[in-house]
DNA sequence: ACCTGAACACCGTTCAAGT
DNA sequence: ACCTGAACACCGTTCAAGT
């Protein structure tokens, strides 16, 4: 267990930057072992199919994505600024990823069986933490709640629209003077002075 | 090319019910010839890979489209009237698909290469409307492009909340109290009298 | 405990042969 | 023109055998 040559972590790993690549349809299992230099027997020791990889490798990521978010948003105090902050900061930088564009692959396969349950919980998580600063800027418990759902699905399709369409809508690109103007508006619409 | 068996037309129909039900990945060769009582070598008569069935179905599938959303705005002179009907009727109608289900199927695989380019050309169309709405409430080009990507990416966003969360987030149901009051809420915020 | 290598199943694709 | 049936490739999964 301690001395294995490919130890479950590496599967692991290597089926994370996979997922980034080229989505849960890039886990091969004999991709990963040629890759790694294993056999597809090897991988079966440790993992009971293909499936109880991409959990593993999904909940990897869901872990350090709440600790991520926690932590970026319990140091800022101003109700505003913190709402603000969520926008700017991690809709438009694509949050810092240990594994660069994981976070962006997962979202891209929001119906995925093994995806789904996660992103259930990642999303009761954010709207949890948005309807809080929606009541810390004085809006009633139900006008708060449905005023994170309306910022969050915001943010849902603006991610989707990024990838889908980011050369057909400058607007919401990651940088550039469109997208600046059209955060600043939506920003302004969305949340309460 | 008039007498087939199994003409190419009832593939597609067979591909399109399959992509409703289980997404790109149920559109199985092998299972559409025993579903057909076909064998697969008689499909690659008429489709040169699986990726052809695909793109004909996902190509069938805007076509009906296009001319639906054409039907249903053209219709509606008052602007407002036009921007809340596309929210309520489309948005939360599940549009009247005569494959049920095809249309969430496809929105929910964005970045599948054989869908994405499709989702663009669909979403410049309705942003073009919905800019054009806007500026007939009176916004200035630049504003009603702005407010036309915002409106776009909530409804995107709200699809898939719906999608994946729908039981954890009542307000993006398809029907039900709380997700009247959300739609209106929404409606009042994104939409300038 | 951990890994190899062979075997099997499933399914996309090709193609020679039929009608 | 349209279809069959056999063959092959790719890859997930199992398992007996090795160390």
């Amino acid at each position: 267990m301690a001395n294995a040559k490919w130890p479950k972590e590496t599967w692991t790993r290597a089926a994370m930057h996979a997922i980034a690549r080229g989505g849960i349809s890039a886990v091969s299992v004999d991709a990963l072992a040629a890759q790694l230099g294993a056999t597809r027997g090897s991988f079966y020791w440790h993992f009971k199919d293909r499936d109880a990889l991409l959990a593993t490798a999904i909940a990897a990521w869901e872990e350090t994505d709440t600790a991520q978010v926690e932590a970026r948003l319990a140091d800022i105090a101003d109700a505003k600024r913190r709402m603000r902050t969520l926008f700017r900061e991690i809709a438009f930088n694509e949050a810092s990823d240990e594994v660069p564009g994981l976070e962006a692959a997962i979202f891209a396969q929001p119906d995925h069986p093994l995806i789904a349950p996660v992103l259930r919980r990642v999303t009761e998580r954010r709207l949890q933490i948005l309807a809080a600063g929606f009541k810390d800027l004085g809006l009633s418990p139900a006008k708060a709640r449905r005023q994170a759902v309306l910022v969050y699905a915001t943010y849902v399709g603006w991610l989707q629209l990024r990838r889908t369409a980011a050369h057909l809508v400058p607007e919401v690109a990651a940088e550039g003077r469109d997208a600046r103007l059209a955060v600043d508006h939506l920003v302004d619409q969305l949340i309460p002075a």
